[in-house]
DNA sequence: CTCCAATATTCAAAGTTCTGCATATAGTGA
DNA sequence: TCACTATATGCAGAACTTTGAATATTGGAG
């Protein structure tokens, strides 16, 4: 194991350090999800949130996906889907079904 | 998913987020090995070394063993092993089999 | 008991990350 | 075009981590 290769994993490890980002995380693997239903769920400012999304969309953990006026980011990277199933569990198919509309979001897919 | 489950799994993905304690980690999962062995392999200074042993010691994730003067430190975390084995690769047979000797170490298990 | 070798602890400076806040951009509909 | 809504960016202070150096502890040999 190169000093390279280890310094890419602990990288790596450090984008799932964090709660809000580890939190985002295993709500993506479910289903996509826009800001505004991040928002609502961890209920945090939106600011906070779309700086915890870039540094994962910049790392290539997730990808976005404008619809309208929303964006909807999903997990891209089915290494760190393994390592989540690993620590939080497996993405259960009764978790994975169907998206969980919340209440205080409004965009498309929750109302 | 609990906000103070999340906490806890992101701890435990900050201890494999510096590399130092990642090597280490892939070093123990293999063989217990005593610190000037850690010391030798990883070419830093023992108090550094000692330092990351005791975080992750604090944390559970290894336990020490003294022989004489040496002291032998082994994974003792079946979550975490499981994490290296989907980050790291398998700890597979012929790596794990037998200890490898470093010159530059002169303890017991070495010389 | 004294010395030596192995490991542990403590502390402080330098660097990084976190978080909140103010503001910017971009897409949509009137 | 203008106003509005959703999201993104930039920046700064506080908090935390990292690293190195000096020093302490512990256990064994003589």
């Amino acid at each position: 194991m190169t000093d390279q290769r280890i310094e890419e994993h602990a990288v790596r490890f450090k984008l799932l350090s964090h709660p809000v980002r580890l939190q985002i995380l295993d709500i993506l693997r479910r289903n996509p999800e826009c800001v505004c239903h991040l928002e609502a769920v961890l209920g945090k400012p939106q600011p906070y949130i779309s700086q915890q999304l870039r540094v994962l969309r910049e790392a290539g953990v997730i990808v976005d996906n404008k619809e309208g006026l929303n964006v909807f980011y999903q997990l891209a990277d089915p290494e760190i889907a393994a390592l989540l199933n690993v620590a939080l569990g497996p993405n259960l198919p009764e978790r994975n079904g169907a998206h969980q509309s919340v209440l205080s979001c409004e965009c498309p897919h929750c109302s």
